[in-house]
DNA sequence: ATTGGCACAATGGTCTGACCAATTTCGAGG
DNA sequence: CCTCGAAATTGGTCAGACCATTGTGCCAAT
């Protein structure tokens, strides 16, 4: 009978959140845009500025939403009302060891969005992701070095062509969350140099569809990236990183 | 230069949940217990009650805390100042692509769980694992089928020996969003059958830390589990999971 | 014509005080 | 001792106000 609890666990903030939803769907909002001032959803919906401000709140803790102050609220995902929600959360500091835990899962995660990747992906998207892949060498040889941003588009093509959102949303809350260190960690010149040539030798195992080469080629990519954070840390020990 | 962006994202909110996470902490908190009432804290801490409410309504999105009216606040999750927060939101509610989504997560979780684990398994590790096996495969021969319990606790195993919790976490939380169906999703009779012999092959691989081996049989291992759960799609058309 | 600064409007953030609704507490009455 | 109901407690909602930040457009100086 644990399916049929709490018959009423809140009303209006849900209702708000669900009309909200539909709204969006409706109007074809997509992330960036903006969505109606608190002030008109509170005249329009009959609920007070209270009330809709609490609904918002709980979009905007689950990443759905941003606020800026004397601009507006943005959608940063998209929604629809018959949505599923997931909050993982967990202990982990900003130190060392936490940075190389989620370093090994993104490890997990991008050897098999690679491997699904070179499974699925057709003409089009290949030539999707050798946009971006031509875009970062050419980064890569004009400035002499990685350039993250360049980089970070590269994976996240090939997160979207593995045909898995999940892949990209759960790199990317990390990504996000550390990005202070993802970037330049420890002060590391040079920091993934290392990583550049697999990321064309992983980009040829795509095209020829071969799925268990991606994935060792992504394997290879990631252990670069952790080589360079440990000769960071051994660098300058007992780094205080936050 | 993008260290350095929004400088003031917001202040009493997140001031307010910094605050009530140390006072969990010092307090000793545990799920199930009561926290301060939202007028204890409003005083306390010198703020409205629209922020505490405010701060709260986050921590209740996040699925925290649970509010019942009338009562009081009540904790839902051990928290604590460094929390890391990754919520996921899957397009559509839990129907057969959904599970799926998230079966290739696990996938990649399990796979480079299971290599970590056979890479740093030492005696007392391993044996620990031997004891799982063996109660998985004395329930498989005593009652003609998998245990889904017994082989939960075998994987859980490696997740705790691969020396990083996260991997545990993430598939905690999502086999408990999905353990209705994870466990017979489809009415599939024997589900999971198929997946037995390779927890052996699996557990040999680890004693031989062999990390690429553990990596490729767990791969099969998941691959069971998808074959059935395919099979299951196919045989109810349409199936309305929800 | 361009640029810089300044006032004003719009918007999210916070506060106050009040009332409503569900729950718990506790005492009166059986 | 138990039962029932009133009162206190607590989260949920509301209205209205003011603050801080951001965006916009006008105007003057260059």
């Amino acid at each position: 009978m644990s399916t049929l609890q709490s018959i009423r666990p809140t009303a209006r903030d849900d209702a708000v959140l669900n009309v909200l939803a539909d709204f969006v769907t409706v109007e074809g909002l997509q992330p960036g845009d903006r969505l109606p001032t608190e002030r008109v959803l509170s005249e329009r919906l009959k609920v007070s500025r209270t009330t809709v401000r609490e609904a918002l709140t709980r979009w905007e803790g689950l990443g759905l939403v941003e606020r800026r102050q004397g601009s507006g609220t943005y959608l940063k995902a998209a929604v629809s009302r018959d949505m599923f929600h997931l909050p993982l959360t967990f202990a982990s500091g900003n130190d060392f060891e936490s940075l190389m835990q989620t370093l090994e899962i993104r490890r997990a995660l991008e050897a098999e969005a690679a491997a699904l990747c070179a499974q699925r992906a057709g003409p089009k998207e290949i030539a999707f992701i050798r946009e971006k892949l031509d875009v970062m060498e050419e980064s890569f040889h004009a400035h002499a070095g990685m350039s993250s941003e360049e980089d970070w588009d590269f994976h996240l093509a090939i997160y979207s062509v593995s045909g898995n959102p999940l892949f990209g949303q759960i790199i990317s809350a990390m990504h996000e969350a550390f990005h202070r260190f993802w970037e330049h960690p420890l002060g590391v010149r040079d920091f993934g140099h290392a990583s550049f040539p697999y990321h064309r030798t992983l980009y040829d195992r795509i095209v020829a569809h071969d799925a268990e080469g991606a994935r060792a080629e992504a394997l290879k990519l990631i252990a670069t990236v952790e080589d360079d954070l440990r000769r960071g840390a051994a660098n300058l020990k007992l780094a205080d990183i936050r």
